[in-house]
DNA sequence: AGGTGATACTTATACGTATCAGCGCTGATA
DNA sequence: TATCAGCGCTGATACGTATAAGTATCACCT
């Protein structure tokens, strides 16, 4: 402890604290910032937070930071939260239920003191105990969320409205067998996605065909398999949609194998714009979600939280999302 | 606090410790496990880590993780270190010296009990003080680090040789002319890459050319704009090493946008093996780092001395590269 | 000169846990 | 019956900080 250099241990505190207010002398305040210099001390975060019941530290549960999506998203939580100078703990829930919750008990012991939660498996209703404790919570969702009784702020894209769009242009194109490679069964994601796609079949007057619908696990192997799936049907799809890129990516990557051509015998679209998708050949046509705004948008409204700002009412969010023509749809 | 509910404070801490010979009968343990199931009580993180001088968390410094060699990498490490317990908090340095210099400091404050570390401008020298303080630091570099005063423990792949052996992998292919996209000056990655590519030019009786090498932001853009750059030099090179798989993405960009044909008006290969490589088209060739399992031996490595448990000296681990030739080159 | 207020400090305290040192009780032993 | 060991529990304490409350010093005023 620097006091030993200099003074007692309040006064390092006081100096610490920055606030020009605090009763220091100029001159003993410059010799404890030399005392601090020379003995390198950094005061003990377990102890400030302990004191102050603040952890500065917000907690990120993802379902799993290798999708592309997500390290963008993160990045854009930081931007914002390290300004206020919060930490970020990223936690890769896998979208499994246990974990999701797991991980919301490091918040109830105030090892962060706000979550920003990209929810798979966990109802809103489940976060009430969490609410209750004053921890704010923010959910990354992709549908307007039914109003739960806990106080959760919501950021959102329209992703069944976004869907839909992506179907319809595929429509507009003049396709009329609209194959869809889905995601895991029961997550949001793939929900919303599908019942946009399920919407644009409808609104055209198609008929909506299940063997055309293939769940995939959200990544390239995922979008690869069912893309060979959809490819023994017959008559063919002659277009896809993939409810994100890296499972458009596999497809892609299915159809050249195949001897298709993109988009001329088989048409794709895809769903995040990751960074890799306007680098494809041929580039993705695809929705952009524009991830770090989402991140940083939900990371204000919880530093709004954290503040004490906030409304008492829960919030809701609507972030825009744009369908990227290129060249594969 | 649940001993309201049941009893003492401290027979709690003995439950809760999990302790089969901590002094408690058990029926009192049963006792008390219902009343903290009640309440719903999770004990505080922060006074936990202030009277056991331990913060369970562990800090990943790297440059951003918004390239996806990243994120692959702390996914590794959090699959480790979840498995004792351990957090993970990840800051993105961008590579900038002041902000390494400033995340380190963070464990200095016992943020973390320990810090993995992807130095892009932060000497070892700088991370005596770090060590003094008995805070494990390991790196993940991309050469056998010089020894250091600092018992730093240190993962490499071989990037120089690695690099050799994908520019030696374009010579074979009869390329006599080749194009570097080299990434930022003065990191590490760049270095290591160019030197490997100036070996290999040299080793192969090649006149190495300044020109040819042009460096460039770590991401898609800076590897498009590269490209461009090396097309207008004539005689335009044949081939093409990217110094990670970003660039090369944006130089096929580039190529097909300039109506070159991959490989064979101008071949690439990159380096990192990012899940989209495979999935281009042409796939990439490039060289594996499999920065999962790095991720994973990082952690080990640094585990291994939070337990107590590493030698005293420094620790040096080698980790194989791989270079996986598909059709791009 | 005595009183007043501001300034610059120190002492005391609480945050919630883990752990150490008691301490009463029971049952076994001589 | 007196002694003692071990069990199961409680009280006391320390971790390092932020802040409230207290105190000494001094300048200033009437």
């Amino acid at each position: 402890m620097a006091r030993l250099a200099a003074v007692s241990q309040p006064l390092v505190s006081y100096v610490l604290s920055g606030d020009p207010n605090a009763p220091v002398a100029p001159e003993t305040r410059a010799r404890v910032m030399a005392a601090i210099a020379e003995l390198g001390y950094v005061p003990s975060h377990a102890a400030r937070s302990l004191r102050s019941q603040r952890a500065l530290a917000i907690g990120a549960i993802i379902p799993d930071i290798t999708n592309p999506f997500y390290p963008a998203f993160a990045r854009g939580i930081q931007n914002v939260a390290e300004s206020e100078g919060y930490d970020l703990i990223a936690y890769n829930s896998d979208g499994l239920l246990d974990r999701e919750r797991k991980f919301m008990q490091s918040a109830l012991a105030g090892r962060v003191d706000g979550v920003i939660l990209s929810p798979f498996q966990i109802t809103m209703d489940e976060l009430a105990d969490v609410a209750e404790m004053n921890i704010p919570v923010v959910a990354l969702t992709s549908r307007r969320p039914a109003a739960g009784r806990a106080p959760v702020d919501t950021v959102h894209v329209d992703s069944v409205g976004a869907a839909r769009q992506a179907v319809e242009h595929l429509v507009a194109r003049g396709h009329r067998r609209i194959g869809m490679i889905a995601g895991e069964a029961g997550t949001p994601p793939r929900e919303d996605r599908v019942l946009g796609y399920l919407q644009a079949i409808e609104a055209c007057g198609l008929q909506a065909d299940e063997m055309l619908v293939r769940g995939a696990d959200f990544n390239e192997d995922g979008g690869y398999r069912a893309a060979h799936e959809l490819l023994r049907l017959s008559p063919r799809p002659s277009a896809i949609f993939a409810a994100n890129d890296l499972m458009a990516m596999g497809a892609m990557a299915a159809l050249h194998e195949s001897g298709l051509r993109v988009p001329n015998d088989v048409a794709i679209v895809g769903f995040d714009d990751i960074p890799a998708a306007r680098l494809l050949a041929p580039p993705l046509t695809t929705v952009a979600q524009y991830p770090d705004r989402l991140g940083e948008r939900t990371a204000e409204l919880l530093l709004d939280r954290l503040r004490g700002d906030g409304p008492p009412g829960s919030r809701v969010v609507v972030m825009p999302a744009e369908l990227m023509v290129r060249d594969s749809a």
